[in-house]
DNA sequence: CCAACTGTATTACTGTTATAATACAGTAGG
DNA sequence: CCTACTGTATTATAACAGTAATACAGTTGG
């Protein structure tokens, strides 16, 4: 699992770590069932106290993402798919939202949005492909 | 000048001050040489600290977008078309681009990023039209 | 000059974050 | 059973960011 933290975002790192994994699991790149990474790991990975790495993942386990299991591990808890599709327009919408308040503001019309949008898809799916293939 | 900020947001005061009147500048609402209200004005209104409110002046007058004038008030600087038109694409983009990237982790085809655009600048619109007639 | 308004520097308080060290709690396997 | 892993709670410390209170500094107009 490759996480990136930025140090300097202004965003704390706990909260920082649990968005990337709560994506990841939303977007089922992580089964369900399937164990995390522990928590020392983790830690020891990104050079971060393992207190951090345990206060992210208990924001996950609070939105019933995870399960934490003492002695054993951290598993994807199941997520119905309906909750696993309606997570995911939620949060695309929460961020659409607010691009297509800034157009409405600066009265940019819809049309050049559309085509705004079309040269960002290319732009990150062209990257994807890239990073596939490394 | 309307402005709210949000106490709970996890966003400081100042910078949501400051992104306010920043998109009001870029949007052309407030004229060059314009005074704004002053900062303990403005800090009344919001229930707010002067210096809070002297924070977010602070951001506004390094990015060229306002100047101060100790004793006299703040003032709408002479921002050039062609700066303010690229100011507000670069934001427009750096917004519109998080959510292309979630669109394209969480493997949502561009058509329904169209749609919901659409739907999103319908919302927006109406709400604009409403706010007019008060 | 001085009153009343501007913006601002200084200082202090507060909450949050991150870290560290330590000890505790639960599980699995030899 | 005991070792070696899991995750967790506690406590203390440090650093930092945000906000606030106060006092200071500059301008204007009577």
């Amino acid at each position: 699992m490759l996480l990136q933290i930025d140090h300097h975002s202004g965003q704390p790192i706990y909260r920082q770590v649990a968005e990337q994994i709560r994506r990841q699991i939303l977007a089922g790149h992580l089964a369900e069932g399937e164990q995390l990474v522990s928590v020392r790991e983790l830690a020891g990975q990104l050079k971060v106290n393992p207190m951090t790495i345990s206060k992210a993942y208990g924001l996950l386990e609070a939105e019933g993402l995870l399960e934490r299991r003492r002695g054993v591990g951290l598993f994807i808890a199941r997520v119905r798919p309906d909750r696993r599709s309606a997570g995911k327009s939620q949060l695309l919408e929460q961020i659409l939202a607010k691009a297509v308040a800034a157009a409405v503001q600066f009265d940019i019309p819809e049309t050049e949005v559309h085509a705004l949008t079309e040269r960002l898809f290319e732009r990150y799916s062209s990257r994807i492909r890239r990073d596939e293939h490394e």
